[in-house]
DNA sequence: TGCCTGAAACTACAAGTGTAGTCGGAAAAC
DNA sequence: GTTTTCCGACTACACTTGTAGTTTCAGGCA
């Protein structure tokens, strides 16, 4: 157990002015949604649950956690010589920062544009589209 | 299965599943933008669009405009020895596409906590929120 | 006619990514 | 106590991306 020092800067980005947590690639948060979705976990377990998605070989799937960790966003524990792997930053805090640079990169920051984008295009069930409405009006 | 070979053309990436264009970088889409907001316009008319926006160098634009068009995603036209740049893509399309790539890859495909996760994160005005309503509305 | 200029073409190069293979050493099995 | 087996550590390598610099060549100018 060790490891984890937040608010590095080698290999930070332009992008995370303020934030502190690194650009995370696209292999790299299907990693780190497992973990997400239940930690600690060690490398085989990850390589397991990714083996429905993905055809990676476990060797990939190690890289892509050791890399996390260098990113200081995964941690680890050794215990009996295999480590264990969880997660040091939250989803919301991870997708929120997605959101903002989805939003920022393809819609100019204008979210309403973006929902409407979205609206168009993709499906909602009645119920759904209740809620939705029912979440805007909490807005007011 | 999310990353699969897919009979991937050389300059295509993972993500195209299915669809013909390449993926779009972020500095790439930036260019690709001013191209969409008025064509054609010279490389030096993009570099001087982009003047406000970046401070990339002539040649670096000139380079992005380069890639786009080996992408496929823009054309151009030769008159007088200069060249005049056009999207090759809509711009509507290319929306759809990283859309449905960001809820795919960030929320797994469900829309809803997609939009949930913005209304509480981002802010709206009070009219947009009227005309969100309208549009859930108008859905059924 | 030869030179300068400006545009496109070509080259560069480090960092990040996808995607593994190989090495070295401890632990388990004989 | 050797051998085998795993596991993490280290190495690999091509492709993409950001970010230009350099070369070349046709056309205009002197």
């Amino acid at each position: 157990m060790l490891n984890a020092e937040r608010g590095k800067e080698p290999g930070m980005n332009n992008r995370s002015k303020g934030s502190k947590v690194s650009r995370i690639s696209e292999a790299e948060w299907e990693v780190l949604s497992v973990l997400w979705s239940k930690a600690p976990r060690t490398a085989n377990e990850v390589v397991e649950a990714l083996a429905d998605l993905t055809d990676w070989k476990p060797n990939t799937i190690k890289t892509l956690l050791t890399r996390l960790v260098k990113k200081n966003v995964v941690g680890f524990r050794e215990e009996k010589r295999v480590y264990s792997y969880f997660p040091l930053v939250g989803r919301e805090e991870c997708l929120r920062a997605e959101n903002r640079f989805f939003l920022e990169r393809v819609y100019g920051g204008a979210l309403k544009p973006m929902l409407v984008s979205f609206l168009k295009d993709e499906t909602l069930t009645a119920e759904e589209i209740e809620e939705l409405k029912r979440l805007l009006d909490r807005r007011d």
